[in-house]
DNA sequence: GGATCTATTTTGATTTGTCAAAATCCATCC
DNA sequence: GGATGGATTTTGACAAATCAAAATAGATCC
């Protein structure tokens, strides 16, 4: 069985490998995903590549075997899922569930696992919008505009929001910010970096070209 | 934070200091109980008198400080809420329950714990009919009478079923022995080690002392 | 092409939790 | 009171995961 450290590291692993178009992850950006200092990235690293889990390419990064990739997912399955449970049945708030996830992931067995999932009515997405790894393996990796990139005046659902620390999640929320919602950016103001929106029906806001950045939006008609 | 082997020591040494008059946990029943030789448990439990969770009396044993059974009520309300969570709620079997708990009582955040205890209706007891320690750290320790001390003949109400191998709590299934049912012994042979039980409207059916002094019951007109 | 800078790797050490096997204590039994 | 035996402790070793700091390899920039 794998240890929580090996899951982690599996599991960052994937996600870095998502926004590149190689999957190769530099050691840099593993380590600092898994807030360790970069010779430990590397020893453990080297320790996966001997268990068949990662290759490692020495001084160029690091990529997922199909076993690793097998492991990770399922990890990633239990997040979300986990993060899911937590939201609809236990009612918290969608800022503190990563957190708790995080832990959870590694204590869930694959038979708690599929209960949840069938309590849950199998959810293609957790509360954040992120897509759930399905059983067999399958991983949606959609790609869509964001506020900072779609067009304006047009309204827009709200599909993802794509940043899992509290602070931001918190401000998300209180402008009703969160998968479903219906918005429309007003005004871009590139100099300023600026992105003014509005929600249907409240009243107009501003944020950062980096904030709208990470709010992923589709076409009110869509899906 | 308590790491998960201290918390695993701590609740062992509970359930331990429960069946002694003095609070004493020898180090080879704590040994025994943690599946762990005795000059490992020497070792962590040295550490954790230096920790101030217990206290270590050389060649004699060790009991809990106040501060070690308050972590170790916490692991165990943890352990119980979600044993009673995955069979009340996720519909799994009693039997798979416990082993599921021993890793999830580690995971899971007092926030978490909370919601649960709300959402299963502040239970007292867990599905094998264990008390579960209050949000105060209160533990109820009453005692009852088993089906091998029980008087013969009348109708017993089953309270509690004190054994966690999946064996066993697959045979108790089986014959309907689980809290709330009711039953009377028609006889017990000493000498042949046997006590034979009938189920309400049920065939009759023998089990040994052994196995009977599992099965706690109280009388029907109770509680 | 050589100096410089940065990411990565290596080295040596530490913490936590464990085992095997030897040493020790102490209660009990003659 | 001394021998015996079982429980406990000690000792030495090991695996997993980590850090600090030194060494190294590559890329980049004159
Ligand atoms: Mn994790
Ligand atoms: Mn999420
Ligand atoms: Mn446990
Ligand atoms: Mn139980």
């Amino acid at each position: 069985m794998a240890t929580i450290a090996v899951e982690n590291y599996l599991k960052h692993t994937l996600l870095l490998a998502q926004r590149s178009p190689d999957g190769l992850v530099p050691m840099g950006e593993l380590a600092t995903a898994l807030q360790v200092v970069p010779g430990t990235a590397t020893t453990m690293v080297k320790a996966l590549a001997d268990s068949g889990l990662v290759l490692h390419e020495p001084r160029r990064g690091l990529r997922l075997t199909v076993e690793g990739r097998r492991v990770a997912l399922n990890v990633l399955r239990k997040h979300r899922l986990v993060e899911t449970f937590l939201v609809n049945v236990l009612k918290m708030d969608w800022a503190q569930v990563h957190a708790e996830a995080e832990q959870l992931e590694h204590a869930i067995s694959d038979a708690v696992l599929d209960r949840l999932d069938a309590l849950l009515g199998h959810p293609a997405t957790d509360p954040h919008g992120d897509p759930i790894p399905s059983v067999e393996g399958t991983l949606s990796s959609a790609v869509y505009a964001t506020l900072a990139s779609c067009a304006t005046k047009a309204s827009l659902r709200v599909v993802r929001v794509t940043d899992q620390t509290a602070d931001f999640l918190t401000f998300a929320e209180a402008h009703g910010l969160r998968p479903g919602a219906v918005a429309q950016v007003l005004d871009r103001n590139l100099p300023a970096g600026l992105v003014t929106l509005r929600r249907l029906r409240s009243k107009p806001f501003a944020l950062s070209l980096a904030a709208a950045g990470k709010i992923w939006v589709a076409p009110v008609e869509a899906g």
